[in-house]
DNA sequence: CTGACTATTGAGACCTGATCTCGACAAGCA
DNA sequence: TGCTTGTCGAGATCAGGTCTCAATAGTCAG
């Protein structure tokens, strides 16, 4: 298999160049369906032989992010996470667990945001909304009995 | 006037002492009525003379926001900024422009949360929505003419 | 009011996450 | 194949924040 990475097709599509470290770095990231952090993902590309200095790295994650195919998570505690993503308006519910995060779209998050705007006088340009809890497998870890 | 900070206060009920950096830094909290970031924090207290090291100021955040009288904001370009918040559970609009901040109430989101629940079998214990846009000062100045 | 007890402070080392600089390198194209 | 120029790596540097530990100062019992 020639790969068929999204990510990678994302940078080719947006033309950038497609090198070796952001294909390796393309392909550590789809390897996640959870949350990661750059410290997370340095530690893969080292474990995995693949050459990926520090630099590179977070400018391949703020190109990512650029193309919106990785965007940025503050979790609870303060720290950053990156998660590999959808290009449409979207939010994300996080396991806080596992890390394992789910995507959720708006449903009905617009009107309320309208409705916001309308009372406060504000014109409001973007909103950001993050759902922090447990998903179902980690329910069950944590309430066995119940 | 014997300061009468509601920041103060909070501290005071919680049971902490009433000290003279925890004071000033209070006080200059008090101050803001949009966000501040710990560095902007830093140069007012240097400016205003009262000496208070780097270290207390961040136990001083650390500890107003566990009290939730302060509130840690992530903005969209990454940085971190704190805004002087009520206790209650709300979110926040805040001016891309002037740094101004709107606090807003649910008005209608936990319905969305727990459908958003239902449908994705988390248990969400926590949400964070936070809205940006131009407050309607920084509107009126953005399109003078329109 | 005083002294003691302990929370809090300050100075500075340190840490993590991220960005910048700049010469070397290689992807893509003719 | 050979250019052109985007990208890379190494390491300095920065920002935001935490930690250590001796010194200081609230608070309160006496
Ligand atoms: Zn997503
Ligand atoms: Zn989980
Ligand atoms: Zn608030
Ligand atoms: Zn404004």
């Amino acid at each position: 298999m020639t790969s068929s990475n999204p990510i990678v097709d994302a940078l080719d599509a947006a033309g950038y160049r497609l090198t070796g470290p952001r294909r390796a770095v393309a392909d550590l990231i789809a390897g996640y369906d959870g949350h990661f952090t750059a410290a997370e993902l340095e530690a893969a590309a080292r474990e995995h032989r693949v050459g990926v200095s520090r630099a590179t790295l977070f400018r391949a994650l703020e190109l990512l992010t650029e193309l919106h195919v990785v965007e940025r998570l503050d979790l609870p505690g303060g720290e950053h996470a990156y998660v590999p993503c959808v290009r449409a308006h979207h939010h994300h519910l996080v396991c806080s667990r596992c890390g394992r995060v789910a995507e959720v779209e708006d449903c009905g998050l617009a009107e309320i945001v309208a409705e916001i705007a309308r009372r406060s006088g504000y014109r409001i340009e973007s909103h950001r909304l993050e759902l922090f809890g447990l998903c179902r497998h980690c329910q069950a870890k944590a309430a066995p009995g119940a």
